[in-house]
DNA sequence: TACATATTTGCGCATATGTGCAAATATTCC
DNA sequence: GGAATATTTGCACATATGCGCAAATATGTA
């Protein structure tokens, strides 16, 4: 595990690691397809603004995907990605002791 | 998921998103045997204070063990707990799409 | 007792973060 | 074009966070 690496990590599950994103992240587990961001705001009781950063973090650390719909943007979860990397550290805290 | 459990996750994510924490986790993966913080702080390049705010934190999210031998204190991961939950959270991104 | 080692705590500081509101932007619909 | 809807951006603000330093505490050792 390099450096970066790490570092980019820590990113990932500090994105994960507020209560406001990570509720959105639940909210999009039991979507099927793409959901909007005035129906994902629903889910946490915050301003519109605030779900809206809260995406674009989210987007940034590619834990969700972001496509264009008239005026709205539909997000989607990167569910293999994210879940990738959650297991790789769940597996090296498992057994990575030498 | 209840909203108290979420939260507790959400701490528990934010807790190891942070660099020099993540760090440490990672230190701790490779020890068989419990490692005292002096060890541990070696390998982020922070104050000795700091390392051991970091280790208390990760104490309080149940991420580390403490146990005392003289006049040091001895940490190891709870492994177990940790990698559990994180699979949870990977399980639930991967397939609970309904 | 005196000193060394390991760790924690108090303090101040700089920066990051989450938030709401209002305004701006983009796009659809009438 | 003008109103309605969806989203973003700028701003200000309160709080949280990570950090280092110095002092305090705890414990082992000479």
């Amino acid at each position: 595990m390099t450096k970066s690496e790490l570092q980019d990590l820590a990113q990932l599950l500090k994105a994960l690691g507020e209560y406001n994103r990570l509720s959105l992240v639940y909210q999009l587990c039991g979507c099927k397809t793409p959901e909007n961001a005035m129906c994902l705001c629903a889910c946490c009781s915050v301003d519109a603004s605030v779900t809206s950063r809260h995406l674009k973090a989210l987007a940034q650390e590619n834990v969700v995907k972001m496509e264009k719909r008239g005026r709205e943007r539909l997000y989607s979860l990167n569910r293999s990605a994210v879940s990738q990397k959650l297991r790789a550290l769940a597996d090296a805290i498992d057994h990575s002791r030498q």
